[in-house]
DNA sequence: TCTCTTATTGACAATGATTTTCATTAGCAA
DNA sequence: TTGCTAATGAAAATCATTGTCAATAAGAGA
């Protein structure tokens, strides 16, 4: 027995036509912030702000710029999806489990083995997640 | 500015004491099924047998199982929680994103290597995931 | 600059997984 | 068997995310 992973059906748009002030702003926060941010911390930043951005533009918004490779997208371990401006280099996190500081850590040799792996099972298309959650030195203290 | 994960406060218990024919079906499923199944799942495959399990007993054991470390979790890419029994060593996954497939991988070096790079940043209590996702030869055809 | 077309927006409802509540049931120690 | 209380199940509550749809605004062409 296997599941469905739930794929398309969606109606949130991959790509935009027009460039409005409600997506600068979203693309202002992410670049403001270092870590990731979900799409409601998003949205009430910018409440706070004074914008009145909707939160399902928030979310049509980072949805599209998943889609169009601008943004990475990582999992929460409640399930919640956070967001980040994506750096050039494909990398991975180092995450503290408090306070949510993340570091980026590059692997080349991750890269090379997750290809091969994949390649010798007949697997295409691949991507790869490798998160590491921890608790950081400074939270370790308390 | 980092946002909190959340953590705590959740009123799902993490031990039982006592034993009972709900907590068992549950584990009977886990044991059948070689694949991931979420909480709905097995909730739904309970019923199908004629069982009166509720859908909370099933969220309560797996979480349960999984902070007793018996259960594995992974997030589907929607977010969606999914459990497995435990298999002895710990190893990564290679997941068909069309019908759900899973391959075991094991990966000796990438064990070792989370230990490293979290000391080197001075990270402890460390959980590492990694997950590879493609798809398969099967699913590559159609 | 001014229309006009229609892509985007935002308020709100809907969805769906997960958690909580709470009265009832059932393990299990004595 | 009895009594205590852990565990259950039905239903409501939560909460992130998606859908709906009337109103707004981007931007191409006049």
């Amino acid at each position: 027995m296997h599941y469905q992973i739930k794929l398309v059906s969606s109606k949130m748009p991959n790509t935009f036509t027009r460039t409005t002030k409600q997506r600068n702003s979203v693309v202002e926060i992410l670049k403001k912030h270092e870590g990731f941010l979900s799409a409601q911390e998003i949205h009430s930043i910018l409440k706070n702000t004074g914008s009145t951005i909707g939160l399902s533009t928030v979310y049509r918004t980072v949805t599209t710029l998943t889609s169009s490779n601008e943004v990475d997208v990582m999992l929460r371990e409640d399930g919640e999806a956070l967001y980040r401006l994506c750096s050039s280099a494909h990398h991975h996190h180092l995450v503290c489990r408090i306070c949510g500081t993340t570091k980026e850590i590059q692997a080349d040799f991750v890269e090379a083995w997750a290809d091969d792996i994949s390649n010798a099972h007949g697997f295409s298309d691949i991507n790869h997640t490798v998160e590491i959650v921890g608790t950081c030195k400074e939270c370790a203290k308390h």
